[in-house]
DNA sequence: GTAAAAATCACTCAAAAGTATGAGTTTTAA
DNA sequence: TTAAAACTCATACTTTTGAGTGATTTTTAC
Protein backbone atom coordinates (compact mmCIF):
# COMPACT_ATOMS: atom_id res chain seq x y z
CA UNK A 1 0.00 0.00 0.00
CA UNK A 2 1.19 3.59 -0.82
CA UNK A 3 -1.13 5.78 1.13
CA UNK A 4 1.95 6.84 2.46
CA UNK A 5 2.42 8.93 -0.83
CA UNK A 6 -0.86 10.49 -1.11
CA UNK A 7 -0.19 11.54 2.92
CA UNK A 8 2.82 12.84 2.17
CA UNK A 9 1.39 15.04 -0.47
CA UNK A 10 -0.90 16.09 1.97
CA UNK A 11 1.50 16.79 4.05
CA UNK A 12 3.44 18.68 1.77
CA UNK A 13 0.25 20.67 0.78
CA UNK A 14 -0.29 21.26 4.45
CA UNK A 15 2.77 22.38 5.53
CA UNK A 16 3.67 24.75 2.97
CA UNK A 17 1.05 26.54 3.37
CA UNK A 18 0.80 26.62 6.72
CA UNK A 19 3.87 27.77 7.72
CA UNK A 20 3.43 31.40 6.71
CA UNK A 21 0.55 31.02 8.86
CA UNK A 22 1.40 29.02 11.42
CA UNK A 23 1.62 31.49 14.69
CA UNK A 24 -1.66 33.65 13.08
CA UNK A 25 -4.06 30.47 13.35
CA UNK A 26 -3.38 27.62 16.27
CA UNK A 27 -7.05 26.48 16.21
CA UNK A 28 -7.23 26.13 11.98
CA UNK A 29 -4.60 23.78 12.30
CA UNK A 30 -6.18 21.39 14.64
CA UNK A 31 -8.90 21.81 12.45
CA UNK A 32 -6.80 20.82 9.25
CA UNK A 33 -5.48 17.88 11.01
CA UNK A 34 -8.67 16.20 11.70
CA UNK A 35 -10.19 17.24 8.23
CA UNK A 36 -7.65 15.87 6.31
CA UNK A 37 -7.60 11.96 8.76
CA UNK A 38 -11.25 12.26 8.11
CA UNK A 39 -10.18 12.81 4.00
CA UNK A 40 -7.43 9.40 4.20
CA UNK A 41 -10.13 7.15 5.97
CA UNK A 42 -12.74 8.15 3.24
CA UNK A 43 -10.32 7.36 0.46
CA UNK A 44 -9.61 4.13 1.92
CA UNK A 45 -13.05 3.39 2.15
CA UNK A 46 -13.66 4.06 -0.75
CA UNK A 47 -10.90 2.24 -2.33
CA UNK A 48 -11.77 -0.99 -0.53
CA UNK A 49 -15.79 -0.70 -2.20
CA UNK A 50 -14.57 0.09 -5.61
CA UNK A 51 -11.45 -2.56 -5.94
CA UNK A 52 -13.27 -5.18 -3.88
CA UNK A 53 -16.83 -4.86 -5.77
CA UNK A 54 -15.14 -3.57 -9.51
CA UNK A 55 -12.27 -3.09 -11.38
CA UNK A 56 -13.63 0.80 -12.64
CA UNK A 57 -10.95 2.74 -11.43
CA UNK A 58 -11.94 5.90 -13.01
CA UNK A 59 -14.87 6.29 -10.86
CA UNK A 60 -12.28 5.91 -8.02
CA UNK A 61 -9.83 8.56 -9.87
CA UNK A 62 -12.52 11.22 -10.88
CA UNK A 63 -13.74 10.84 -7.03
CA UNK A 64 -10.09 11.52 -5.90
CA UNK A 65 -9.84 14.38 -8.38
CA UNK A 66 -12.94 16.18 -7.25
CA UNK A 67 -12.14 15.40 -3.73
CA UNK A 68 -8.67 16.97 -3.85
CA UNK A 69 -9.90 19.58 -5.68
CA UNK A 70 -11.64 20.77 -3.30
CA UNK A 71 -9.04 20.40 -0.44
CA UNK A 72 -7.04 22.41 -2.86
CA UNK A 73 -9.97 25.16 -3.42
CA UNK A 74 -10.56 24.41 1.11
CA UNK A 75 -7.06 25.12 1.92
CA UNK A 76 -6.11 28.42 -0.18
CA UNK A 77 -9.54 29.83 0.77
CA UNK A 78 -8.81 28.94 4.59
CA UNK A 79 -5.26 29.62 4.73
CA UNK A 80 -4.74 32.28 1.80
CA UNK A 81 -4.36 36.10 3.12
CA UNK A 82 -7.08 37.70 1.53
CA UNK A 83 -6.60 40.07 -1.50
CA UNK A 84 -6.82 43.12 0.10
CA UNK A 85 -7.68 46.13 -2.31
CA UNK A 86 -7.77 49.36 -0.67
CA UNK A 87 -8.59 52.21 -1.90
CA UNK A 88 -9.36 56.01 -0.38
CA UNK A 89 -11.44 57.52 -0.83
CA UNK A 90 -12.68 61.84 0.70
CA UNK A 91 -14.88 61.80 3.00
CA UNK A 92 -17.78 63.58 2.27
CA UNK A 93 -20.66 61.18 3.08
CA UNK A 94 -22.95 61.58 6.05
CA UNK A 95 -23.86 58.83 8.12
CA UNK A 96 -26.07 60.15 10.55
CA UNK A 97 -24.77 59.55 14.71
CA UNK A 98 -27.78 57.41 15.89
CA UNK A 99 -25.78 56.88 19.65
CA UNK A 100 -24.80 60.62 20.49
CA UNK A 101 -28.05 61.63 19.43
CA UNK A 102 -30.10 59.22 21.84
CA UNK A 103 -27.43 60.05 23.88
CA UNK A 104 -28.24 63.46 23.98
CA UNK A 105 -31.79 62.71 23.71
CA UNK A 106 -32.47 64.68 20.94
CA UNK A 107 -35.64 63.84 18.64
CA UNK A 108 -36.42 63.74 15.19
CA UNK A 109 -37.91 67.13 15.15
CA UNK A 110 -35.67 68.74 16.61
CA UNK A 111 -33.24 66.96 14.44
CA UNK A 112 -35.27 68.13 11.65
CA UNK A 113 -35.19 72.11 12.97
CA UNK A 114 -31.45 71.57 13.23
CA UNK A 115 -30.87 71.07 9.79
CA UNK A 116 -33.03 73.65 8.59
CA UNK A 117 -31.21 76.02 10.83
CA UNK A 118 -27.59 74.59 9.15
CA UNK A 119 -29.75 75.45 5.82
CA UNK A 120 -29.83 79.11 7.75
CA UNK A 121 -33.39 79.40 7.61
CA UNK A 122 -34.70 81.46 10.21
CA UNK A 123 -37.77 80.42 12.98
CA UNK A 124 -40.26 81.78 10.72
CA UNK A 125 -39.21 79.95 7.59
CA UNK A 126 -38.75 76.61 9.62
CA UNK A 127 -42.08 77.73 10.87
CA UNK A 128 -43.55 77.71 7.64
CA UNK A 129 -41.47 74.48 6.49
CA UNK A 130 -42.81 71.93 8.93
CA UNK A 131 -46.13 74.07 9.08
CA UNK A 132 -46.55 74.72 12.62
CA UNK A 133 -45.85 78.15 14.52
CA UNK A 134 -42.97 80.19 14.85
CA UNK A 135 -43.44 79.48 18.86
CA UNK A 136 -43.14 75.82 18.23
CA UNK A 137 -39.99 76.05 16.34
CA UNK A 138 -38.67 78.47 19.37
CA UNK A 139 -39.42 76.35 21.98
CA UNK A 140 -37.54 73.27 19.93
CA UNK A 141 -34.47 75.55 19.57
CA UNK A 142 -34.45 76.65 22.67
CA UNK A 143 -34.86 72.67 23.92
CA UNK A 144 -31.81 71.82 21.40
CA UNK A 145 -29.93 74.32 22.68
CA UNK A 146 -29.91 73.17 26.15
CA UNK A 147 -29.20 69.47 24.90
CA UNK A 148 -26.47 70.41 22.84
CA UNK A 149 -25.07 72.84 26.18
CA UNK A 150 -24.89 76.30 23.47
CA UNK A 151 -26.51 79.08 23.61
CA UNK A 152 -27.23 80.37 19.84
CA UNK A 153 -27.78 78.50 16.87
CA UNK A 154 -24.67 79.23 15.15
CA UNK A 155 -23.00 77.18 18.07
CA UNK A 156 -25.87 74.47 17.82
CA UNK A 157 -25.14 73.97 14.16
CA UNK A 158 -21.59 73.77 14.72
CA UNK A 159 -21.84 71.42 16.96
CA UNK A 160 -24.18 68.98 15.61
CA UNK A 161 -22.53 69.37 12.17
CA UNK A 162 -19.49 68.09 14.66
CA UNK A 163 -20.98 65.28 16.36
CA UNK A 164 -22.90 63.95 12.68
CA UNK A 165 -26.14 64.70 13.67
CA UNK A 166 -26.65 66.39 10.47
CA UNK A 167 -24.63 66.78 7.24
CA UNK B 1 -11.90 4.25 -20.42
CA UNK B 2 -13.99 6.84 -18.17
CA UNK B 3 -11.65 9.70 -19.05
CA UNK B 4 -15.54 11.72 -19.28
CA UNK B 5 -15.65 11.17 -15.09
CA UNK B 6 -12.96 13.01 -14.87
CA UNK B 7 -13.70 15.30 -17.42
CA UNK B 8 -16.69 15.59 -16.34
CA UNK B 9 -15.49 17.13 -12.66
CA UNK B 10 -13.21 19.46 -14.67
CA UNK B 11 -15.79 21.36 -16.54
CA UNK B 12 -18.22 21.49 -13.22
CA UNK B 13 -15.40 22.95 -11.23
CA UNK B 14 -14.64 25.07 -14.28
CA UNK B 15 -17.84 26.42 -14.37
CA UNK B 16 -18.86 26.76 -10.87
CA UNK B 17 -15.99 29.03 -10.56
CA UNK B 18 -15.94 30.23 -14.23
CA UNK B 19 -19.23 31.82 -13.78
CA UNK B 20 -19.19 34.37 -11.50
CA UNK B 21 -16.07 35.78 -13.12
CA UNK B 22 -17.40 35.19 -16.77
CA UNK B 23 -17.90 38.30 -18.14
CA UNK B 24 -15.48 40.13 -16.30
CA UNK B 25 -11.99 38.13 -17.60
CA UNK B 26 -12.43 36.88 -20.72
CA UNK B 27 -8.62 36.38 -21.36
CA UNK B 28 -8.46 34.13 -18.92
CA UNK B 29 -11.20 31.60 -19.48
CA UNK B 30 -9.01 30.85 -22.43
CA UNK B 31 -6.19 30.08 -20.50
CA UNK B 32 -7.74 27.82 -18.05
CA UNK B 33 -9.34 25.92 -20.96
CA UNK B 34 -5.61 25.63 -22.31
CA UNK B 35 -4.33 24.82 -18.73
CA UNK B 36 -6.85 22.09 -18.27
CA UNK B 37 -6.38 20.34 -21.79
CA UNK B 38 -2.70 20.23 -20.91
CA UNK B 39 -3.83 18.25 -17.21
CA UNK B 40 -5.90 16.29 -19.50
CA UNK B 41 -3.22 14.75 -21.72
CA UNK B 42 -0.30 14.61 -19.07
CA UNK B 43 -2.94 12.51 -17.07
CA UNK B 44 -3.49 10.49 -20.17
CA UNK B 45 -0.01 10.24 -20.90
CA UNK B 46 0.74 9.20 -17.30
CA UNK B 47 -1.77 6.60 -16.95
CA UNK B 48 -0.66 4.71 -20.20
CA UNK B 49 3.09 4.44 -18.49
CA UNK B 50 1.93 3.38 -14.98
CA UNK B 51 -0.76 0.99 -16.16
CA UNK B 52 1.91 -0.23 -18.77
CA UNK B 53 5.30 -0.79 -16.60
CA UNK B 54 3.72 -1.35 -13.52
CA UNK B 55 0.48 -1.69 -11.73
CA UNK B 56 1.20 0.18 -8.88
CA UNK B 57 -1.93 2.81 -8.74
CA UNK B 58 -1.23 4.34 -5.78
CA UNK B 59 1.23 6.35 -7.06
CA UNK B 60 -0.68 7.33 -9.57
CA UNK B 61 -3.21 7.74 -7.55
CA UNK B 62 -0.81 10.26 -5.61
CA UNK B 63 0.06 12.18 -8.67
CA UNK B 64 -3.56 12.85 -9.23
CA UNK B 65 -4.19 13.86 -5.88
CA UNK B 66 -1.79 16.52 -5.58
CA UNK B 67 -2.15 17.80 -9.37
CA UNK B 68 -5.74 17.94 -8.45
CA UNK B 69 -5.19 19.83 -5.18
CA UNK B 70 -2.70 22.30 -7.05
CA UNK B 71 -5.31 23.00 -9.60
CA UNK B 72 -7.93 23.52 -6.75
CA UNK B 73 -5.62 26.09 -5.12
CA UNK B 74 -4.94 27.49 -8.61
CA UNK B 75 -8.29 28.05 -9.13
CA UNK B 76 -8.57 29.70 -6.21
CA UNK B 77 -5.92 31.92 -5.77
CA UNK B 78 -7.08 33.09 -9.91
CA UNK B 79 -10.78 33.23 -9.42
CA UNK B 80 -11.11 34.65 -6.11
CA UNK B 81 -12.32 38.40 -5.70
CA UNK B 82 -10.08 40.36 -3.63
CA UNK B 83 -11.79 42.45 -1.42
CA UNK B 84 -12.04 46.27 -1.72
CA UNK B 85 -11.58 48.22 1.81
CA UNK B 86 -12.57 51.94 1.15
CA UNK B 87 -10.95 54.31 3.30
CA UNK B 88 -12.73 57.11 4.21
CA UNK B 89 -9.97 60.19 4.38
CA UNK B 90 -11.35 63.14 6.12
CA UNK B 91 -11.07 66.02 3.67
CA UNK B 92 -10.03 69.26 5.93
CA UNK B 93 -7.41 70.63 3.88
CA UNK B 94 -8.53 73.82 3.64
CA UNK B 95 -7.03 76.36 0.99
CA UNK B 96 -8.60 79.75 0.69
CA UNK B 97 -10.19 80.97 -2.16
CA UNK B 98 -8.09 84.38 -2.61
CA UNK B 99 -10.31 84.30 -5.85
CA UNK B 100 -13.66 84.47 -5.03
CA UNK B 101 -12.36 86.64 -1.75
CA UNK B 102 -11.49 89.06 -4.30
CA UNK B 103 -14.29 89.14 -6.66
CA UNK B 104 -17.15 89.61 -4.09
CA UNK B 105 -14.22 92.15 -2.42
CA UNK B 106 -14.48 90.68 1.25
CA UNK B 107 -11.57 92.50 3.28
CA UNK B 108 -9.36 91.13 5.27
CA UNK B 109 -11.04 91.92 8.94
CA UNK B 110 -14.82 90.54 7.09
CA UNK B 111 -13.19 86.77 6.67
CA UNK B 112 -11.72 87.05 10.34
CA UNK B 113 -15.31 88.14 11.47
CA UNK B 114 -16.96 85.58 9.46
CA UNK B 115 -14.08 83.26 10.89
CA UNK B 116 -15.61 83.97 14.50
CA UNK B 117 -19.54 84.43 13.07
CA UNK B 118 -18.61 80.14 12.08
CA UNK B 119 -17.42 79.36 15.64
CA UNK B 120 -20.48 80.44 16.82
CA UNK B 121 -19.96 84.02 18.42
CA UNK B 122 -22.30 86.56 18.88
CA UNK B 123 -21.24 90.33 17.44
CA UNK B 124 -20.11 91.00 21.16
CA UNK B 125 -18.30 88.26 22.06
CA UNK B 126 -16.66 89.18 18.44
CA UNK B 127 -16.43 92.77 19.34
CA UNK B 128 -14.10 91.71 22.86
CA UNK B 129 -12.61 89.49 20.71
CA UNK B 130 -11.15 91.91 18.03
CA UNK B 131 -10.80 94.83 20.39
CA UNK B 132 -13.48 96.95 18.53
CA UNK B 133 -16.95 98.37 19.45
CA UNK B 134 -20.36 95.87 19.36
CA UNK B 135 -21.17 98.74 16.57
CA UNK B 136 -17.99 98.18 14.36
CA UNK B 137 -18.71 93.84 14.18
CA UNK B 138 -22.75 95.17 13.32
CA UNK B 139 -21.22 97.40 10.19
CA UNK B 140 -18.72 94.42 9.10
CA UNK B 141 -21.47 92.24 9.74
CA UNK B 142 -23.81 94.24 7.29
CA UNK B 143 -21.21 94.49 4.75
CA UNK B 144 -20.65 90.95 4.61
CA UNK B 145 -24.35 89.99 4.63
CA UNK B 146 -24.52 92.66 1.41
CA UNK B 147 -21.50 91.14 -0.14
CA UNK B 148 -22.68 88.05 0.14
CA UNK B 149 -25.98 87.94 -0.61
CA UNK B 150 -27.53 86.79 2.28
CA UNK B 151 -29.86 87.76 5.00
CA UNK B 152 -28.66 85.98 8.37
CA UNK B 153 -25.22 85.16 9.70
CA UNK B 154 -25.90 81.43 9.82
CA UNK B 155 -26.71 81.63 5.75
CA UNK B 156 -23.08 83.59 5.39
CA UNK B 157 -21.35 81.32 7.43
CA UNK B 158 -23.36 78.54 5.25
CA UNK B 159 -21.80 80.36 1.82
CA UNK B 160 -18.66 81.84 3.31
CA UNK B 161 -17.93 77.62 3.37
CA UNK B 162 -19.11 76.29 0.53
CA UNK B 163 -17.41 79.07 -1.34
CA UNK B 164 -13.81 78.01 0.86
CA UNK B 165 -13.49 81.47 2.30
CA UNK B 166 -13.29 79.92 6.02
CA UNK B 167 -12.44 76.29 6.73
C1' DG C 1 0.89 113.51 -1.00
C1' DT C 2 -3.43 112.22 -2.04
C1' DA C 3 -7.41 109.55 -3.27
C1' DA C 4 -9.54 105.19 -2.50
C1' DA C 5 -10.34 101.51 0.33
C1' DA C 6 -10.67 99.65 4.79
C1' DA C 7 -11.62 99.97 9.45
C1' DT C 8 -13.56 102.20 13.13
C1' DC C 9 -17.67 103.95 15.81
C1' DA C 10 -22.41 105.98 17.01
C1' DC C 11 -27.39 106.21 16.95
C1' DT C 12 -32.03 104.65 15.84
C1' DC C 13 -35.39 101.50 14.77
C1' DA C 14 -37.25 97.04 13.49
C1' DA C 15 -36.97 92.22 13.18
C1' DA C 16 -35.42 87.98 14.77
C1' DA C 17 -33.80 85.13 18.27
C1' DG C 18 -33.94 83.36 22.65
C1' DT C 19 -35.91 82.61 27.76
C1' DA C 20 -39.40 81.26 30.89
C1' DT C 21 -43.60 79.31 32.01
C1' DG C 22 -47.72 76.84 31.34
C1' DA C 23 -50.65 73.83 29.00
C1' DG C 24 -53.08 70.86 25.51
C1' DT C 25 -52.51 66.98 22.14
C1' DT C 26 -50.54 63.02 20.00
C1' DT C 27 -47.29 58.95 19.98
C1' DT C 28 -44.96 55.44 21.98
C1' DA C 29 -43.91 51.83 24.79
C1' DA C 30 -44.47 49.07 28.98
C1' DT D 1 -54.64 51.16 29.31
C1' DT D 2 -51.77 54.13 31.18
C1' DA D 3 -47.66 56.77 31.97
C1' DA D 4 -43.89 58.93 29.68
C1' DA D 5 -42.09 61.20 25.92
C1' DA D 6 -42.65 64.01 22.03
C1' DC D 7 -44.92 67.57 19.77
C1' DT D 8 -47.67 71.42 19.73
C1' DC D 9 -48.95 76.34 20.87
C1' DA D 10 -49.45 80.69 23.56
C1' DT D 11 -48.05 84.81 26.14
C1' DA D 12 -44.78 87.89 28.01
C1' DC D 13 -40.33 89.52 28.19
C1' DT D 14 -35.20 90.18 27.15
C1' DT D 15 -31.41 90.01 24.18
C1' DT D 16 -29.35 89.82 19.86
C1' DT D 17 -29.27 90.79 15.26
C1' DG D 18 -29.64 93.44 11.29
C1' DA D 19 -30.82 97.79 8.34
C1' DG D 20 -29.98 102.44 7.51
C1' DT D 21 -27.42 106.53 7.91
C1' DG D 22 -23.55 109.23 8.80
C1' DA D 23 -18.96 110.18 10.27
C1' DT D 24 -13.91 109.76 11.65
C1' DT D 25 -9.53 107.54 11.38
C1' DT D 26 -6.07 104.32 9.34
C1' DT D 27 -4.04 101.90 5.52
C1' DT D 28 -2.91 101.20 1.03
C1' DA D 29 -1.61 102.16 -3.49
C1' DC D 30 -0.56 105.23 -7.25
Amino acid sequence: MAQHIIFGNICAIFFNFMIPNFLQKNKDIILYGISLSILLFLLKWLELRFLIVNNTFEIYIGIIALVFTLLGIWLTKKLSKPKIVTHFVEKQDFVFNEKECQKLEISKREIEVLALMSDGLSNQEIAEKLFVSLNTIKTHSSNIFEKLDVKRRTQAVEKAKRLSLIP
